[in-house]
DNA sequence: GTGAAAGCGCTAACAC
DNA sequence: GTGTTAGCGCTTTCAC
């Protein structure tokens, strides 16, 4: 049975609120009074019952993390990351994933912890424009992450998917490539990361003067390794030219890199590949891999930020949207100034 | 201001207690009085405050995972299998990370949340036998995961660390190999999993009447992808012979076989090598890698089962240990059945 | 500076 | 079957 305020008072010879006042540091209170609370706390090892307190306070300091899933290094490396920006402000993280589906991902956004969590850190995957009033009408603060529903109806950190998807283009371009394939296209998808990430390829083509080539453009549905292989692989089979990939994501990119190289194709040699994300893994593939770096350390400490000031009541004035951003890590497999000779 | 249980009596024309035994499925009720009550619920959009209810209740269904970090890709994916296993049963994950150092590691054990979660799922890392009473009085329902602290003072499920690594270690003999390089090792450990894993090896190597050679152990502090391509370059720096490597785990692995194959030798021509974790990766590496799949998923599953034995009281009897079954997963790094030329 | 007491929203005796 | 009520442990208003 752990200790209690009163359990406290009583022991240290004083009421429940001078206890309370010497926990929560409230400056006015005789030094000696002080010591002898503290004494007491320690000879019962006590520790505030925190539903007590939050039902209480009506704040439980607890954020809580809505992502796909954790096995994706993107997200558990963003979880990382939110959960040491959390953690410096005071506050813990709790994370829901809710996979790849449509429904769970809506389940998971009905099933509300009033009380229990503070405000919502909330990384979309599968909803879009008609899912707005739901975004909207979420009963707890929010802020986004995911790509999809601008000028939307809250708070959104975003990382620059257009420039960035585009700077990797450019990249490939510039050392010489010609023939790009575009690995990750969600067909008729407009405002998320696929379809973003696409936008940003065909805007580096238009510049550069090259011709957007449907055949070039290959859709994928998760971006997993797997699927990434896959794709790739049978890509390969249909026999088109192609001296470069730029993958929407890193997963994909590795995973491609890989049925590149079953094929006998070297890499950067025959072609070059970029990825988007910089997880920690790109640093050390075979080859390393060129990625954009999107931000994620800024885009959790932006987030937390937002978020903590949302839950403040600290801003009551419409919805930021906050972009941040990139920067172009050029590693072995589309490295500089290459010029390639082949093609 | 969300609606509380009062507001939706009033609306509904019955007493409080009645709303309470419809929202926690009390069998006795006339069925026009739950209509009513539905009715109510769903006219004022009322949750259950779950702060008053696990301050009432003493209960809060979250269960509290205290790892290393998010960023381990076996943390990651271990982290995903608990949350699954954890959400099947209706109970949501707050997750910790401390780091690599020992002081981290103690604070988050002394940051007690009572009444936030009401067990620990705790996988050590730096605490060892001088920590035993820490780990004996947490004043939670805890399982532990990590490999220290045997016979200890509480559930522990385990992954088959010492056998794992004698598998990985005799499939490497079985494939002619001779001279292998345990990577990873931590100087001193008895009870981590690297002190395990050496065991492992070592008992392998006394099977087959081969010689220990303390040339061909490796110390890798962390186990990271860089460490263990930092290790595997300065170890091939040192001119010893070898043909074959038994890595620790998986990130090790992958990191050494960047190494190797940036020094030139073949893998698994030259060298061919284990990893252990089975993280997604590593089928998709370049070869993909042999590991130890050691039981991610069931071992998620029996300490969640374990812990909510253990929150509701259940049972009373002496710590248990359950060990969880390992597989040896033979991909292209060191397959089956081959057997070297050169050497 | 410190104490008394109300009440956050819920559950569960207990009464009827 | 349903209502009344005490109280979980805390914060905070208001006295003094």
């Amino acid at each position: 049975m752990p200790a209690t305020l009163h359990d406290v008072s009583r022991l240290a010879g004083v009421s429940i609120k001078t206890v309370s006042n010497v926990i929560n540091d409230y400056p006015y209170i005789r030094a000696e009074t002080r010591e002898k609370v503290l004494a007491a706390i320690a000879e019962l090892d006590y520790t505030p019952n925190l539903s007590a307190r939050s039902l209480r306070s009506g704040k439980s300091n607890v954020i809580g993390l809505l992502i796909p899933e954790l096995r994706n290094a993107y997200f558990a490396e963003l979880a990382d990351s939110v959960m040491r920006a959390a953690a410096a402000r005071g506050q813990s993280v709790l994370i829901q994933q809710f996979g790849n589906d449509r429904e769970s991902e809506l389940a998971v956004l009905r099933a509300r912890r009033a009380g229990m969590v503070d405000g919502l850190l909330y990384s979309m995957l599968t909803l879009d424009e008609r899912d707005r009033a739901t975004i909207e009408e979420l009963p707890l603060p929010t802020v986004l992450l995911g790509e999809r529903l601008f000028n939307g109806p809250r708070d959104h950190v975003t990382m620059q998917n257009v420039e960035g998807a585009q700077a990797a283009t450019e990249h490939l371009l510039r050392s010489g490539r010609r023939r790009l394939v575009a690995l990750g296209a969600h067909p008729g998808e407009v405002i998320g990361s696929a379809g973003l990430r696409l936008t940003g390829y065909r805007q580096a083509l238009a510049a550069a003067r090259l011709p957007f080539e449907e055949d070039l453009v290959v859709s994928v549905g998760p971006w997993h390794r797997r699927d990434g292989s896959l794709a790739m692989r049978s890509f390969l089979e249909r026999g088109v030219e192609f001296d470069g990939v730029v993958a929407f994501n890193d997963t994909l990119a590795l995973g491609a890199m890989r049925a590149l190289q079953d094929h006998g194709l070297g890499v950067p040699g025959d072609v070059a590949i970029t990825g988007f994300d910089n997880i920690d893994e790109t640093q050390f593939s075979m080859p390393a891999l060129t990625t954009i770096d999107p931000g994620r350390e800024e885009i959790a400490e932006t987030a937390i930020e937002l978020l903590l000031e949302r839950i403040a009541g600290r801003v009551e004035d419409a919805p930021r949207e906050i972009a941040v951003p990139f920067r172009l890590i050029a590693r072995e497999s589309a490295p500089l100034g290459e010029r390639v000779a082949g093609v």
